[in-house]
DNA sequence: GTCTATAAAGAGATAGAC
DNA sequence: GTCTATCTCTTTATAGAC
C-alpha cells in the first residue's frame, strides 16, 4: 500500500453515509468508517473485521489500502489535528484585537472539532490510552503542541493589553478554555437541540464572560 | 464469588500502591489496579491477565473474586458516580443562598472527580464505548441523570433569584459547566503544578465569573 | 483491488486439584 | 484463595490465487 494523501476528499465524518457515498474514494470511506466506529467503541475495541465488513469488503482486503491498524489510527489523528491547528494560525496572523482574535480561537475550535466530531474523539481519548506510540504519537504530539501554543498566546496578549484578568496565569486559563472546549466533542449531537454555531457562542461567551448577571 | 460492597475501604486510586498496601483487602486492590489501566489502556486494551500480574496472582484466580471483566467494570462506574450524587445531593439540601449551593457543588465535582481520577476517567469513557450493557447501563445511566439533575436545578435556582444570566437557558448552561468539569479528569496530575482545590477555584472561578477583565 | 485460507498470538472464562 | 491446565473464540496480519 503506498500512501496517497493525508485525510480524506470529503469533510463528512458519517460512516453509514461514506460506506454508501460512490464519490468518496474506498481510502476515505475506510477511514471515515473507521473513526466512526473508534469514536463509538474505542480503537481496541474495534476490529478490522468490523471495518471491512462495514464497507462491504474482506477483511484481508483491508490490508491493501492500510499498513496496519495502527498506521490508520495515526493518520485519523494527524488529519483532526493538522486541521484545527492551520486554522487557528490563520486567525492567530490577522491583524484584529486580541479578544476578537481569541474569540475567533475558540469558536473555530468549537465548529472544526464538531465538523469532524468522529476523528477528533478518537484522537483525544486514544492519546489517553496511549494506542499510538514511538514516532507516530511524537508526531501527534507536536501537533498539538504547536495549537495549544497558539491558543495559550492569543490569552497571554489579551491578558496583556488588559482584556482578560491577570488574577489567574495564562496557562492555567489556557487550561479552563481547553477543557470547555474538548469535552464538547463527546456530548454534540448533531441532530440535537443545539446547532454547532450556538454550541461555538455557548462555549465562548461562558468562557468570556462566565454565567453570573453583570447587571 | 459473592458481592460483598460497592467501592473500596480506601479512597486512594493509585494500582502501584494499591498493589502493595496490605491494608487493603484483594477485592479493594482489584478495583484499583483495574481502574488504573482501564483509565490509561481503555477497557477493552486491557486483559485479565494484566489486572491479576499486577496484583500477584494468576488469571484464573481473579475470578474468585469478580464474576467478569463487565461486572467489574461496573462496580467501578456506580462507585464513581454514586460519591459524587450523594456529596452533591448532601450538598443540594443545605439552606444556602442558590450562587453558594452553585460554587459548593461544582467545587465538589471537580474535588470529588480528582480524588477518585481513575475510576471516573474510566466512567466517563467506558460509556462513551458503551463497554457496559443491559441492566447495567441502564443503572449507571441513571445515576448520572440523578445528578446532573441536582445540577441543573441549581443553575436553575440561580437564574430565578437573578444570580445567573437568563440569556442561555439552564439546561445549556448545564452543558457548559459539565462540559468545564468533566475534561479536567483527563489532564489533572497529582504531581503536578496545581492543587485539586486550586483546579476546583479556578473552574468555578471560569464558569461564574468568565476571564474578562471586568474593571 | 478483492478474494479464500491460514498463521500465530491473545482474549475471557471455567474445571478441578490443593 | 490460589494454582495449573484447558476450552473456545477472536484478534491482527500475511500468502497467494484471480
Amino acid at each position: 500500500m503506498r500512501r496517497k494523501r493525508i485525510g480524506t476528499s470529503v469533510p463528512s465524518d458519517i460512516s453509514q453515509a461514506a460506506a454508501a457515498d460512490p464519490s468518496i474514494d474506498q481510502r476515505g470511506r475506510i477511514m471515515d468508517v473507521a473513526a466512526h466506529l473508534f469514536r463509538t467503541k474505542g480503537y481496541s475495541g474495534t476490529s478490522t473485521r468490523e471495518i471491512s465488513s462495514l464497507i462491504g469488503i474482506q477483511k484481508a482486503s483491508l490490508y491493501h489500502h492500510i499498513d496496519s491498524k495502527e498506521a490508520l489510527l495515526y493518520e485519523l489523528c494527524v488529519d483532526a489535528t493538522q486541521r484545527i491547528l492551520d486554522r487557528a494560525t490563520v486567525i492567530a496572523a490577522e491583524n484584529q484585537e486580541p479578544i476578537i482574535k481569541l474569540r475567533a480561537l475558540m469558536r473555530q475550535h468549537a465548529i472544526t472539532m464538531l465538523d469532524s466530531q468522529d476523528r477528533h474523539a478518537t484522537m483525544l481519548i486514544e492519546l489517553l490510552h496511549g494506542s499510538l506510540t514511538g514516532e507516530r504519537r511524537a508526531a501527534v504530539d507536536s501537533l498539538r503542541d504547536k495549537y495549544q501554543s497558539v491558543l495559550y498566546s492569543a490569552i497571554r496578549e489579551c491578558q496583556q493589553v488588559g482584556d482578560v484578568r491577570t488574577d489567574w496565569n495564562a496557562r492555567d486559563l489556557t487550561l479552563a478554555a481547553l477543557s470547555l472546549l474538548n469535552w464538547t466533542v463527546f456530548w454534540f449531537d448533531d441532530q440535537g437541540r443545539l446547532t454547532k454555531s450556538q454550541v461555538a457562542d455557548l462555549l465562548t461567551s461562558t468562557f468570556l464572560d462566565g454565567v453570573k448577571d453583570q447587571h
